[in-house]
DNA sequence: AGTATCGTTGCAAGCGGTTACATGAAAGCG
DNA sequence: CGCTTTCATGTAACCGCTTGCAACGATACT
């Protein structure tokens, strides 16, 4: 295999100018019927295919689409990546990712990514942008969008879920199911990203709680680095207790099936001794049968992707949101309270 | 914010040619310190970004590596991509991502992706590549590697799990703990992708039992489309006999949780009923407790990552073959055979 | 017949970098 | 002191594609 062929050797083969040919390689009408038959007919039999370098500069566009993603190997961001091909696959447009996780890459992807030398569009998924850059990105020339982030994202264009109206759906759920002693386990509600997820479910659990007239018991808020491990010794700890809360909401799935080894090694039964809702809805909480608070991820990624396009046909001139509205998943790990508490504690 | 710096702005403002400063930025030794000193500096001021595609026209170099990944969102893919990310993330080169779910989809890809025009060097995740194409693919300018992909890359660049000798490995634990009979639920062997790993596990599974001297009778093979559900019903099946396994082997962790699934239906414990083993090691094994068969699954895709950037620099004169060797992980679904079953059959 | 119009095509100038080669000044040499 | 090196910089071509503008022949119109 020699040189690839550039748009000239087709040209000079077919007996035209390089303009017709781009022209007819480009659909304009402009160009003869016959000629451009000819034309595609030679550029099929020389196997041409057009440098997309050569052809980004010289249209002033990179053709491509940004995103950056926090934690791509969590279940979410994998999922929310998927809608986010969907509805990129038709498009002119390729995909490049950027996964971060770190605060340095952070940083760094946020200073040199967002430039139009660089990228038609970005997306950032699950990741809030430090302080110091929010202005220069609402000034930025490339549309950004943000997908599941709500820190500092109040003046950019965004997609969100709703973590409060989330953590309070969760609670009245267990609420209806005749709980009253609610526990919570979550993520510390500081973190490095900023992320505010922990918090706002907790808001929207302490809302909920707040409104039937139940106070929140010191007992009943744990709180610790993310993870399934972490959530189980804080679920173990809150269970030892004589005086325990009869159901948990957990500030994601992952965590959720942390309480649910907890149980089991105290020897408490999902849902009769204690129910268990968590919140995501990750592949996971299917097999398991774990109920929970699901925030249709595949779907963010879409309407993320899709309000970029639209961006970067036209600018809106007041950054859109649109909120996707979370819906409770019952499975079995949630239950009816039981009168009478089983002495087996 | 107006029209981006080009060099040339740079340029003009330090007072030099474009030349001069793109050797400067380029950390070229044939210039002075301190002219390069003030370029850098009047960069800076301007906030000077170079055109990507510009760049990469002039170099002939895209600068970006293309990774086809079959099924994004399976929990392998994602861990293998964040391999790969981990590789390149300090290297110049951009990633580019395709997904593929569909076989339109995939013979779209393997035709106009490897193109120098497009991408400096092709990464294939799980998907081998369709007979048509493989001669052209050895012939093609951009280097390519294949991540775990048997079909059809004998002859080209690829890193392997060695899906034998773990189905092997898998079956002798089981053997060792005393079990004889012994069920296989997979993928069915024919799929338009040409996904080999079912067969191969199969294959070592059958090897394992040869080298006991067990025969493999008709009803403790089921195969049949991919997914937990249908794992469940197929074990269901397998597990209704009066004369049932006492050890499964699953040829995907997905699939051993649905053969979980399935015992508990029946009422059968694990793993004193029942001993089951999956494959993959996938997180959920981990919160299942599922014994399994590790592959590796960062390792390999920052292994591809890597050959592949070699791959780039110099071509290897023959196509080199990586192969990870796959590991058992003891969780809590294996155990050693019970002498007298019983009875609730 | 003369001219305005239309459909096709070519010319050439970009797009924004890189780099081979030429140039010129300063330094090193016998 | 004249000549060769060395170092630093500039000139201009080039990467391969797109596109504004000019050109040109064929029709249509008056």
């Amino acid at each position: 295999m020699t040189k690839p062929a550039t748009i000239r050797d087709v040209a000079r083969r077919a007996g035209v100018s390089s303009a017709t040919a781009s022209r007819a390689l480009n659909n304009s009408p402009l160009v003869n019927h016959d000629t451009k038959r000819r034309i595609v007919a030679v550029a099929e039999e020389l196997a041409f295919a057009p440098s997309l370098s050569a052809r980004r500069l010289s249209l002033g566009k990179t053709q491509t689409i940004t995103v950056v993603v926090s934690f791509l190997t969590r279940p979410q961001a994998a999922e929310r990546l998927r809608g986010i091909d969907a509805a990129l696959a038709d498009s002119e447009f390729d995909l490049n990712i950027y996964n971060v996780e770190t605060v340095e890459k952070r940083d760094q992807y946020f200073q040199t990514l967002p430039l139009r030398q660089r990228t038609d569009g970005l997306l950032v998924v699950s990741l809030p942008p430090p302080d110091h850059d929010v202005s220069r990105l609402e000034r930025s020339d490339v549309p950004i969008v943000f997908i599941d982030a709500h820190e500092n994202t109040a003046s950019l264009p965004r997609v969100l879920g709703n973590d409060v109206a989330g953590g309070e759906l969760a609670t009245q759920h267990l609420l209806e199911l005749g709980h009253w002693r609610v526990g919570y386990v979550g993520d510390a509600f500081d973190n490095p990203f900023g992320f505010t997820s922990s918090r706002d479910r907790f808001d929207g659990y302490a809302r909920a709680l707040g409104s039937a007239g139940i106070e929140i018991g010191d007992e009943d808020v744990a709180l610790g680095a993310h993870g399934r491990y972490e959530a189980r010794d804080l679920a173990a700890r809150m269970l030892s207790h004589a005086d325990r809360p009869t159901a948990i909401f957990a500030g994601s799935d992952t965590q959720a099936l942390g309480v649910l080894a907890a149980a089991q090694d105290l020897g408490l039964h999902v849902p009769d001794d204690l129910s268990v809702i968590g919140y995501d809805d990750i592949e996971a909480c299917d097999f398991v049968g774990l109920t929970t608070v699901r925030q249709h991820l595949f779907e963010s990624g879409r309407q993320g992707a899709q309000m970029l396009m639209a961006e970067i046909v036209e600018r809106a001139a007041t950054p859109r949101a649109v909120v996707i509205a979370p819906e409770i998943v019952r499975r079995r790990t949630t239950a009816r309270r039981k009168e009478v508490r089983a002495k087996s504690d």
